[in-house]
DNA sequence: ATCATGCTTAGCCATATATCTAACTATCCC
DNA sequence: GGGATAGTTAGATATATGGCTAAGCATGAT
C-alpha cells in the first residue's frame, strides 16, 4: 500500500482538524483577513498562521499579501478529490450489493426451477 | 471554535491515512479477517490493529470476532457525515455566489437607469 | 496433549502536531 | 520619525501518531 495520493492525504488531515473547518467554513461565506480568522478562535496568531499553512499547503485555500494585510480565500474545486474518493468507494460498494443480488437472484431461479 | 463534531473530525483523521484508505477500499469489495488486510500493507500486525481500531473509532468499520477470526466489515453509512459537511460548504459558497450575482444586478440596474 | 494459527498486549522509538511566548519586520498614519 | 498595526520567525513543550519487537493467549487441527 504504497503512499499514493499524497493530495487527498494532505486534505483530509488539513479537514480534521475543528479549528481548520471552522476557518474553511468561515471563507465560503468570503474571504477573510488573517486576524479576522484568529478572533474566534482564541488562539495566538502563530498558532492560526500554523493552521493557515496546513489549509494552503493542502490547496484548500490562496493566500496573498497586500502591504501588512493577508487575505485568505478559499478554493473551493480543492474539495472535488475527496467527493471522487467518496463516490469512487460508493461505486465499489454498490457493484458488491448488485454481485450479491445477482446471486440472491441466482439462487431464487435454482428453487422454483 | 469549540471542538465540535468530535465525529467529523475522528473520521477525517482515520481518512487522513493512505493504509486506512486502502483498508476501506478493499473492504468495500467484502469484508475481510484482518491478517487478510494485513497482507497488502506489508505491515506488522499490531500496527495493522492500530490502524484497525483507528477505523473502528470512527464509526468506519465494525469488527466481530469469531474463534480467533477478527472479522472486519465496513459502515458504508460512516461516511455521511463527510458528505453533509461537504453539501453545507458548498451550500454556503453557493449562496454567498448568489449574493454577488445579486450586487452585480443591482449595479447594473444603477448604470442602466 | 501438542502445536500451529491468528490475533492481542505491552512497551519502545522517532517523527509530527498543536500550542505557546518572545522577539522581529514591515506597513500605515500623524 | 515614531508609534500603532498586522504578520512573521524562532524556538520550547507536550502530546499524538505510526511503526517496530517481543511475549502472551485463545482456538482449531492432529
Amino acid at each position: 500500500m504504497a503512499k499514493h495520493d499524497p493530495d487527498l492525504s494532505l486534505i483530509f488531515h488539513a479537514l480534521a482538524d475543528p479549528t481548520r473547518r471552522a476557518m474553511l467554513t468561515r471563507l465560503a461565506e468570503a474571504p477573510a483577513r488573517v486576524t479576522e480568522l484568529a478572533n474566534p478562535t482564541g488562539l495566538r496568531l502563530p498558532t492560526v498562521m500554523r493552521h493557515l499553512s496546513v489549509l494552503e499547503e493542502a490547496g484548500l485555500i490562496v493566500t496573498a499579501k497586500d502591504g501588512r494585510v493577508r487575505t485568505c480565500a478559499l478554493v473551493p474545486e480543492a474539495m472535488a478529490p475527496v467527493r471522487t474518493w467518496l463516490d469512487t468507494q460508493r461505486d465499489i460498494w454498490e457493484a458488491r450489493l448488485d454481485r450479491l443480488d445477482d446471486y440472491v437472484t441466482r439462487l431464487m431461479k435454482e428453487r422454483t426451477k
